[in-house]
This record gives C-alpha cells, structure tokens and sequence, in this order.
DNA sequence: ACTCCATACTCGGATTCCGATATAACGACT
DNA sequence: AGTCGTTATATCGGAATCCGAGTATGGAGT
C-alpha cells in the first residue's frame, strides 16, 4: 500500500530546507537554522518565526518527530527532531520530483559553461 | 556586474514552475496552466488565482514580459508572455541551486532500490 | 558588570495561495 | 439559431504561510 506523499507535495522551500537539514543527522532548533545556512552558504536563511511554524507542522502531520536528548551532559534546553520513517520517504518523493524539474529545465535552458 | 538574483530565490513552488512552462516557448495564461499539469503528470495544478498573483508580480519584477500576438488568425483573447533575459538569467540560477540540494540530499539518503 | 552567543519560543503584519466565481468568446453539434 | 463543453482572462476573499522583531534565559568570554 503505497503512502499518499502527493497531498504533501511539492514542499515549500522552508519544509525542504529543514527535511534536507535532520537527513544527515537529529537537530534542534538552532541547529536546524545554522544548517539551513550553511547548506546555502548563507543565502538562505530561516527565521525563527518560518522555522517554529514549520516545525510544528511538519510534527503534526508526522513527518518529523521529537527525540529525547542523547546525553545528560548536553545543553538541557535543546529539543532534538528527526525525520520520521514517512519523513524519509516524502523526502525522497520530492527529491525525485524536483531531479525531474532540473532534468526539464535543462531541456530548455542553454547552460552557459563556466569560463575556464 | 553581477546582477542581484538571490533577492528573488528561492523561487516559490508557483514562480518556478511558471518559468519552467515559459522556458520551452512563450504562452499565454491558460497555456500556462495546462503545460504546468502537463510537466507534472497532473500532480501540481496551478488554479487562476494562484497563476495570475504570480503573473502580475514576475512582470512587476521584469521576469516575464508581454508579448504581443503572433499572428492575427489567433484567438484574440490571449495574452502571451515570455521569459525576460533577465528571467532566463533567473531560472538558470534557481536550478543550478535545486542541483545543489538535491546533489547534498543523495548524500543522506539512502535510495532504497526499486522492488524487483 | 557587560556583552555576545546559544537556545527556545511568541506575536502580528505582510505576503502568498488558491478555489469559487464571473464573464465571455470559441467550436462542434443538432 | 441554440446549446454545451472548452478555452480564456480576471477578481475576490478567506486561509495558509512567511518572517522579522521581540521576549526570555543561561553560559562564556573580557
């Protein structure tokens, strides 16, 4: 029985920043937001506002879930996320779909080449 | 001199696939929407409002233009629009990004191979 | 003491989405 | 000529989303 990943799709590009950001590894918040940066090289950047919204969000519907700390001598404010099993799986859907868009685009675009 | 792109990305879900049906050749407003359902199998469909919100801002912002018709013997009623070389400029930059998240999201996912 | 950073979170205005609706011309058929 | 389905542009308004400013706190560095 496949999963209805469609009615999620496609992510806006908060959601997909922050997906792309718990794949590697669980984060929290702050870490979520340096990742984002640092993914962009600073280009994109997430507030705490896009950030809180989309998290819970994406809590509600099941896509990321909330961890216990990992060890008792880590900062006791954090609140550590990590994507779900269907939080996986939706990633990937829509990293299919968005190698699709690229593959499209080339079609069209001619792609200067980078001066040598 | 370098023009200021990354005021406009990441490009919203609607912009990007706007500009991806104006890459392949100039259309008009309904022509949009059907190339759009077209490129995504049916999955994303773009509904009046959302087509004509965004429309009005990428001509604002000089990405897409107006175009006048191509010959009298076409349905009057049209409005044709084409990407601006400003805007090709544009779309150019948003994919070799979308290139660079998907290239970092393989890197954490493990594609699981399709069932045999 | 003071400042900066890390961390979580709220608030509210601005922006965007997007379906319902309106309007009307076109094409095909009876 | 009339009707129906499609093509086509456009607006409206409520809902969803974005997103920076602000609040709060503790720890580290100077």
């Amino acid at each position: 029985m496949k999963q209805d990943f469609d009615q999620f799709l496609p992510l806006s590009a908060a959601a997909l920043h922050i997906l792309l950001a718990l794949a590697s590894e669980d984060r929290h918040g702050y870490g979520i937001m340096r990742e984002v940066a640092r993914q962009s090289d600073g280009r994109y950047k997430l507030g705490p506002g896009t950030l809180y919204d989309n998290l819970q969000k994406l809590l509600a519907q099941g896509i990321v879930e909330e961890r216990s700390p990992r060890s008792p001598d880590d900062d006791p404010r954090r609140r550590y996320y990590r994507l779900s099993r269907f939080g996986r799986g939706l990633l990937s859907t829509e990293i299919a779909r968005l190698e699709g868009v690229v593959r499209e685009a080339k079609l069209h675009l001619h792609i200067r080449p980078e001066r040598a």
